[in-house]
DNA sequence: ATTGCTAGAGAACAAATGTTCTCGAATCGA
DNA sequence: TCGATTCGAGAACATTTGTTCTCTAGCAAT
């Protein structure tokens, strides 16, 4: 899909350099931020600061880190690019996968337009045959023209609902993805909040 | 890119200080750091770093704020809520709900350790029971050990499997969630190459 | 070996950092 | 109107910051 990539190389990228993106990207998961230089030292193992500062224009030459006008150091969209697997890995070494591995951007993937999306945490078991859990969060972009066969997240009650859109004899209905559930026919305007185009779940939270 | 406070305040915090929070938000989504106090005179329209001290520690006593064992200010969970604080709300006015979300808390929300997670795309409908599709992505941590009942990415025949981890007669075995599939009984070691901690899929690619 | 190159250590430096004062100006309540 | 309280400005301060030196060890190619 794209360019260069966290656990192995394509542009300029010491297998050393690596591990301390690595570290980096871990540091940042926990705290949100990047460390300073002090820290730095402790968090990629080295000893001097002169060091850390190679190492950040390294990654910078790199495109994983980026200046701002004030000259502080920030990630840039490819420090959040994840490892891709490719579909056949030869089983060797899971550790050292470099083989078919591609990077990934989850939320450019995921999020198309931002100023229109909106998460939605999943409640209730009405749509388990499509595969959404209670407990997924949905990812629904507003504003979207939706056709029969959307998965749509409806305001019925006062309430969202996730159902699939449907059309039957030129009204729209509710269907949902579980024979314990009925159908919903809007009495009057349905009224729906947007469409979902992506989902994320989580496991052992 | 983004307005002002989430849903009003938690605690105790002046109508002011949202305004900074929004502010500072702001600078984050464009930054994914946040800036120096210098800077922040600017970001906030104060003048003097010690304005700016005391709002970083109000917003602190509020809970957006937190510190990191090295003094530094970072965010909290509570900074990035306003992706998700929205929607347990009522659909009342479904229309000023959509203030759009950083596509940033995706990535933050499923990845906790960048270093030692890896995507990989499903192929086949092996675990359809589970909710996990063909064309779905699961992210995988490696090196983490799996217990029985986790979902794990196996290699079997050279071949990434997804199936779920159980234990019989102090045996592992590999259970698909799909009833046209055999459980599989790995004759020798079986090589795991990480656990499912979460998922991602895209609808109407 | 010899050469060249790079990663990192360590010291030195000016500049910027964040904290803590004091003090003025709003704001609020009675 | 008066006091009490809070927010922000401004200055002073010791620390820390990040950069730039020089220098050494390790590695690769010859």
């Amino acid at each position: 899909m794209r360019k260069s990539n966290p656990s192995e190389s394509s542009s300029t990228e010491s297998s050393k350099d690596a591990t301390y993106l690595g570290l980096l990207q871990n540091y940042y998961a926990d705290w949100k931020s990047l460390p300073s230089y002090n820290r730095l030292c402790e968090v990629l193992g080295l000893a001097s600061r002169s060091a850390v500062s190679k190492v950040l224009n390294r990654l910078r030459d790199a495109g994983f880190l980026a200046r701002t006008p004030d000259a502080m150091w920030v990630p840039t969209a490819q420090f959040f690019e994840r490892a891709l697997a490719a579909f056949r890995v030869p089983a060797g070494a899971p550790d050292t996968v470099g083989e078919g591995v591609d990077a990934f951007a989850v939320d450019a993937y995921l999020i198309a337009k931002p100023s229109h999306t909106t998460l939605v945490p999943v409640k209730g078991d009405s749509m388990i045959d499509a595969g959404i859990f209670s407990g997924d969060i949905v990812v629904v972009e507003q504003r979207v023209a939706a056709k029969p066969g959307d998965v749509v997240v409806a305001i019925v009650d006062n309430e969202f609902t996730i159902k699939t859109l449907a059309m039957e004899r030129g009204k729209y209905l509710l269907r949902p993805a579980n024979r314990a559930y009925p159908v919903i026919r809007p009495s009057g305007q349905l009224e729906l909040f947007g469409v979902v185009v992506g989902l994320i779940r989580k496991y052992r939270s």
